[in-house]
DNA sequence: ATCGTAAGTCCACACTCGTGGACATGCAAG
DNA sequence: CTTGCATGTCCACGAGTGTGGACTTACGAT
């Protein structure tokens, strides 16, 4: 009890790093969830537990806090090789349940991709979310893969990974999330490969 | 000339079939481009050159219109057997810019698919849309696919070729827009290949 | 020619959205 | 202690949305 902050306010009273970080945490996980058009200020706020005119305040406009939260979650997303494609498969295909609130390099690239399908119908949040994939991260897998290219089967391989999320997650295709999903691993995997290896490696386990 | 309307009306004036016809089409079109969201009734009326009031009255509400449009596009929507798979690749990568209003057995997968992508972020509409591909379109896929597990690779196939309509037409990654694109279509055929044939019919062309 | 009914029209409600400007407050420097 | 400025708070506006109810019109059958 002798531990109590100073002042009598129960939580941090004038503190803009930590109002800041709240209000991006807060606006990563509501993005996350309903998308850039149906996620309000007004409920980022509450969730915040902050006042909804400090959103305007710091970030300037909701595009900009967007802004912001898609490069965080671009900048800290795993990082996907050709080596990594059975486990990229498996957790597409059977992960994404659990550790919603899981944050950083811990996130899976499901939480980029889930943030990303669910506001891609809004053109403004498209052309957001669209440079700052190709600047943080499709640039990096690209990097990653063999043969030529490169950046096209990168988009390639975001474009397949994205496609499975979004038919598991938010059309909610029972096909894809019933018991039977491990059993389709293997097909996944293959096109993985098919795309991020050369033609000679496909056989490569 | 003389083929003109008898009433001296510039258009129809009561005919329910064919205001029912209109305001469906101009729905299509209204939702494929802005989604289902930010597509709203009265712009959707005035595309079909109808009273707003009109639309509930017909479909009853916004959703009963939507799952209407739906069932009507993957209804018409065109057959991906594993034969197609090279024409499908090179479809979705280089085409769906031409014929915007191309209605029918005519239009591209991507007529739905675009639909279905825009309206995704909406959980309502993604309900909809989920029932209507799994019943007018999954089966039939699975139904041609060889092999085992046919519904849950009907779905991956599905999930794929959402994938790059999302990339290139929503986000509109410029790597999957350029003029290196037709590059990329062995790439892709492969992966579709990788799921749709069995391992052991992987090199036949 | 007349009347019933379907087809089409208009007004308005309750609600949510992002954002602007004016005001109160507490921490840190003088 | 006093002052200055960043930090946090509140009210309100105008523009959207989907939809309900009451009204007017024209077509088709009597």
């Amino acid at each position: 009890m002798s531990q109590d902050a100073p002042p009598p306010a129960p939580a941090r009273r004038r503190d803009s790093a930590a109002t800041r970080a709240a209000i991006l945490s807060a606006a990563r996980e509501t993005f996350t969830q309903r998308g850039y058009d149906a996620a309000g200020l007004r409920e980022i706020a509450h969730a915040a537990e902050v006042d909804t005119r400090l959103i305007s305040r710091y970030f300037g406009s909701k595009e900009g806090l967007f802004a912001e939260v898609v490069d965080l979650a671009y900048e800290k997303s795993m990082m996907m090789t050709p080596e990594h494609n059975a486990q990229a498969a498996r957790t597409l295909l059977t992960g994404g349940h659990e550790a919603p609130g899981a944050t950083g390099a811990d996130a899976a690239p499901a939480e980029g991709l889930l943030l990303t399908l669910r506001s891609a119908s809004n053109p403004r949040a498209a052309a957001i979310m669209r440079e700052s994939i190709e600047r943080n991260y499709q640039q990096r897998l690209a990097d990653a893969l063999p043969g030529t290219d490169t950046e096209g089967r990168a988009a390639l391989l975001i474009a397949i990974c994205a496609g499975v999320l979004l038919n598991r997650h938010l059309l909610g295709h029972t096909a894809l999330d019933g018991p039977d999903t491990e059993r389709l691993i293997p097909y996944l995997h293959a096109a993985l490969d098919a795309v991020a290896k050369m033609p000679e490696q496909q056989g490569d386990r």
